[in-house]
RNA sequence: GCGGGCGUGGCGGAACUGGCAGACGCGCGGGCCUUAGGAGCCCGUUCCGGAAGGAGUGAGGGUUCGAGUCCCUCCGCCCGCACCA
């Protein structure tokens, strides 16, 4: 390691100088220090956390320490780059919180592994020719040293990687368990596939159409029960992006259509692929959002995501049979004057009339051909055309005709609509345009007519818009249904669904936003399947002594990818063209068969569903980990919260994951706890996201960002290479050239000094700029408190034996209290200020007591770890302070034998009184009053009121 | 458009259930130490004012003895969703 600070012209870089004391606490002490002590843990395995059984079992040391706790950070990706200072952000702040902790007696269960596979490291290798496994491992390796550097506290015995077969072995094996899984609806949860089997074969549950089990062929069945699996081959719309040459799951796509990465067209295109039914679970996914200890924001956006709506199916009799739209308004069918379809629906063509068909095929044509991002122009008119049917209304027994248009969509309900006017913006809109019927069927309030300026009426004509609310009923009769009388949407619907149910036109029933997960990329680098194919195109599952299927060597990584905008392209797969690979022959059971393998890989998302698991019991073998592992450190916590869900204690990351990985990581571990594998509930049970460090980015005259470290400022404008830049915002990072490397901060500071920076600049969630000018605070600081221990020009220890003085005592058990309450609220930030406000009195004491230099020194231990290994093993320790308890505040020295209370006088501060604590009332006010200042501030008056608030102020009223 | 969040010194940010606004850090000003200061230390620093004093938490209104904090209206910024029937 080079302890060179001096740069090529011989000037020091890290602020020191020939006059510095030798013993000064500078950058260079502090990587001395730092390095060593980083060592030192390794050495030592300060950071192992024992466990209760399993390999990793530990009963004596477990028994030593307290009760568990699970802290993690969400899975990173091992970047080529590095790591810059936004990185580590919350991995700083995960390790403050550990290490805090720990000191309190906690059992930490804290490390850190890699999701390894992924298309950078694919991209790479394709443009270099290296094999993603070398790259992949080099990236690990450099980011495993860099956060040893930074003293994170991790358990390294539990770190893994999901390229690492041992890993991947588990991940097929999860695959195999959804696969050889299904949904049963009626008892809400995930069972083995031999029980549907047994189900059919009793007879319990009827076969798919109505034949006895034993008289379905060997084929019939296998379709059978496939059509039930969670994990499901399907021919099926997906997102298929040439530019990629692979597909995308839903959320994976941008809300303009495109890839959330590379940014290429997306284009909807039927294909077989891997499915995961992930829409089974979307009731307990929102519902079980209630037990968990997460934002309300991420919450509410998984609650979008999933989209619950309630309503109804109502089926409507047309030319072409029935047809079937869902609402969430049953109650407003009185109104439904026309219907529309997606130009998609399958029913279009036979419902076309033929003085219709030239019109609706360029209509469907059309609105094909617009791909979503223009589908979406918010202030564009609406558009269709009528297909010229009609549709019954089953309570008016109207006939209603039936249009496509581009407004409804395909994929969601029934991709058909009935359409209410005067209930329903969109379609009253539309109504509007071509001039359809809009019959009032409720009478909104005065209010609302008064709010439009305009005479309460039924005549629509006079409506500027569409009235959506709780009114009474108009016009909504029939000889079987009357809402008349009712005045609410509630009882509307209610009385709706019952007619529907009761005379066969329709049911209640619930819709969701939420699609099954595309499971399948036609990449190279990811988990290969755990499935064959036979002969018949079937898929059959490996069994788990087949496991891992590894990922075959090749040099040829690269998917086919095509012209971004070449819609109507293939995919194929790196693995599809390794013959040898693809076809085996394999004894599962019928005696030898030929059968090909599939070619897909997993997305990147599976191997970040179930991490947290492995990490509890990494090595093990004989399971994906030992269910007395999983419940201790991973069950619920029944003795916090009756329904706590269990898992993970304290989740810590980026808002970026809201819907994709949380989703997919609640949804695997549901399935795990169906078929009782893990003992929790959810995966996550708190989550906290933290913020991003936030850096200038400059862009010049063409758009292209420049070296934002190159940039000069003169006179507010920016200039790079003397030409004119714009500065903008940004999160830090290589593509806006403006990443700060932590080695850069070592170099000046040291890992402590970064560290404390990262923690001090503001509280954990919030997203903050990185000023480099600003760190030299938080160096001085630790200079300080150096000093107050260290004599810097003999390197001696200065602390004295004697006690400290009563205000000194004091301030330090009220800075043990303060610092304990916002360690646990992962307030560093405050945490840090009342430290350094400590400091600052200590330094101006004659010498430092060991009352105080002992405590402080372990109330910085989780802040700033290495300066407080060694100050404590300079102040005579011989032990680690990662297990000593954190300092507890004495209760007597919290109070103040005195109080002062400001005076004020209508609201304003006019004097202030030093009072004895225990006074009561009457003696504050009297004293109050008697104050010179208040005296003089009153002029004589006399007092309406005088209110005294116990310890805190007195107000006088005049 | 809908949903969520946020507006406090020159800057990052403090302020528990309504109770002394501006903790802590940067920067800035002054001083010390120095051949030197881009190191370190000490003092000061919301604004106006020489001071006494006054004003002040995006704007306006309200509740209260008392509002950064609670309520209403508006303005601005950020994030998510985006014709979801």
């Amino acid at each position: 390691m080079n302890t060179d600070t001096t740069n090529s012209d011989g000037i020091r870089t890290d602020g020191t100088d020939a006059s510095t004391p030798p013993h000064r606490y500078t950058a260079a002490v502090a990587q001395d220090i730092e390095l060593r002590w980083q060592a030192w843990w390794q050495e030592h395995g300060t950071f192992e956390t024992p466990n209760p059984a399993g390999p990793l079992a530990e009963p004596e040391a477990l028994e030593q320490r307290g009760e568990k706790l699970f802290v993690l950070d969400m899975f990173p990706y091992p970047s080529g780059t590095g790591l810059h200072v936004g990185h580590p952000l919350g991995f700083i702040g995960t390790d403050v919180y550990s290490r805090y902790q720990r000191m309190t007696g906690r059992n930490v269960l804290y490390t850190m592994g890699f999701d390894a596979f992924g298309l950078p490291a694919e991209q790479f290798a394709v443009q270099t020719g290296q094999h993603p496994a070398i790259t992949t491992d080099q990236n690990v390796a450099n980011m495993r040293r860099q956060l040893r550097r930074l003293g994170l506290s991790h358990d390294p015995r539990r770190s893994i990687s999901t390229t690492d077969p041992d890993y991947y072995r588990w991940t097929q094996w999860i695959f195999g368990q959804i696969f050889d899984s299904w949904y049963d609806a009626h008892e809400q949860r995930a069972r083995p596939i031999a029980e549907l089997v047994e189900a059919f074969e009793s007879g319990s549950r009827p076969t798919p159409d109505g034949r006895a089990w034993s008289e379905l062929t060997p084929d019939e069945q296998h379709d059978a029960i496939d059509g039930h699996r969670l994990a499901y081959v399907s021919d099926a719309p997906v997102n298929w992006c040439p530019g990629l040459g692979t597909v995308v799951a839903n959320e994976e796509v941008t809300a303009d259509g495109r890839s959330d990465r590379g940014n290429f067209p997306v284009f909807t295109r039927t294909m077989r692929q891997w499915m995961m039914r992930i829409t089974a679970y979307a009731d307990r996914l929102i519902d079980d959002l209630d037990l968990l200890d997460w934002t309300d924001a991420i919450k509410t956006m998984q609650r979008n995501w999933i989209g619950r709506s309630t309503g109804a199916n109502v089926h409507f009799d047309t030319p072409a049979g029935r047809l079937t739209v869902f609402t969430t308004r049953p109650d407003t069918l009185f109104g439904a004057s026309f219907m529309v379809l997606a130009p998609e629906h399958p029913l279009v063509d036979a419902l076309t009339t033929p003085d219709h068909a030239s019109t609706v095929a360029d209509y469907r044509r059309t609105a094909g051909a617009k791909k979503d991002v223009d589908r979406q122009d918010e202030s564009r008119e609406k558009t269709g055309v009528p297909t010229g049917s009609s549709a019954v209304n089953p309570v008016t027994g109207h006939e209603i005709p039936i249009w496509i248009a581009d407004y409804v969509l395909m994929g969601y309900g029934t991709g058909a609509i009935m359409a209410v006017p005067c209930g329903d913006q969109r379609d009253f809109e539309f109504a509007r345009r071509f001039g359809l019927a809009i019959p009032a069927i409720q009478r909104p309030p005065d209010s609302w007519f008064e709010r439009h300026g305009i005479e309460p009426t039924l005549d629509t004509t006079a409506w500027p818009e569409a009235f959506v609310g709780d009114a009474p009923y108009v016009n909504s009769a029939n000889d079987s249904l009357d809402l008349t009388e009712v005045t609410e949407v509630a009882e509307g619907v209610r009385l709706t669904n019952e007619w529907l149910e009761a005379h066969g036109n329709g049911a209640a029933t619930v819709t969701y936003k939420l699609r099954d997960w595309l499971f399948s990329r036609q990449r190279y680098w990811g988990e290969p399947f755990p499935i064959v194919y036979d002969a018949n195109g079937r898929p059959h599952l490996l069994p788990d002594e087949q496991l891992p299927v590894v990922l075959p060597d090749t040099d040829s990584f690269s998917p086919r990818t095509f012209d971004p905008d070449d819609e109507f392209s293939n995919p194929e797969s790196p693995l599809d063209r390794l013959d040898a690979w693809v076809d085996v022959e394999l004894d599962l059971g019928d005696g030898p068969t030929r059968y090909r393998r599939d070619t897909n890989v997993m997305p990147q998302w599976a191997g970040s569903c179930w991490y947290e698991l492995r990490y509890l019991d990494p090595t093990n073998d004989e399971a994906f980990v030992d269910p007395d592992v999983e419940r201790y450190w991973m069950g619920p916590r029944t003795d916090v919260r009756p329904d706590h869900p269990g898992g993970v204690d304290l989740y810590v990351g980026g808002v970026e994951h809201a819907v994709l990985h949380l989703l997919y990581a609640r949804f695997w571990h549901k399935v795990l706890y169906d078929l009782g594998h893990v003992s929790s509930k959810e995966p996550y049970a708190r989550l906290f996201n933290q913020g991003y460090i936030l850096a200038d980015a400059y862009q010049d005259t063409r758009g292209i960002y420049v070296d934002a470290f190159a940039v000069t400022e003169r006179d507010g404008e920016f200039f790079h290479d003397g030409q004119p830049v714009t500065r903008e915002w940004g999160k830090m990072g290589k593509s806006l050239k403006n990443a700060v490397s932590p080695d850069e901060m070592y170099e000046q500071y040291g890992a402590d000094t970064l560290r404390l920076y990262e923690m001090a600049m503001g509280p954990l969630d919030a997203s903050r700029p990185w000023e480099a000018r600003d760190v030299v605070g938080m160096y001085r600081f630790l200079q300080r408190l150096w000093r107050a221990v260290i004599d810097e020009h003999t390197g001696a220890i200065t602390v004295v034996d004697t006690p400290a003085d009563p205000d000194t005592r004091r301030l330090l058990h009220r800075t043990i209290d303060a610092v304990a309450t916002e360690m646990a609220a992962l307030r560093f930030n405050t945490a840090i200020a009342k430290l350094i406000e400590l400091n600052n009195h200590v330094t101006k004491l004659d010498a430092t007591p060991r009352e105080v230099a002992e405590p402080m020194v372990l109330m910085l231990a989780p802040l700033v770890p290495h300066v407080a290994e060694e100050l404590w093993c300079r102040l005579g320790h011989t032990d680690t302070v990662t297990y000593e308890r954190f300092p507890a505040a004495d209760p007597e020295l919290l109070v103040d034998d005195t109080v002062e209370y400001p005076v004020q006088v209508n609201g304003k501060v006019r004097g202030r009184i030093t009072v004895h604590a225990d006074a009561d009332a009457a003696t504050v006010e009297a004293l109050a009053l008697a104050d010179d200042k208040v005296v003089a501030a009153i002029g004589g008056a006399a007092p309406k009121k005088v209110i005294v608030v116990p310890g805190r102020m007195v107000n006088v009223v005049v």
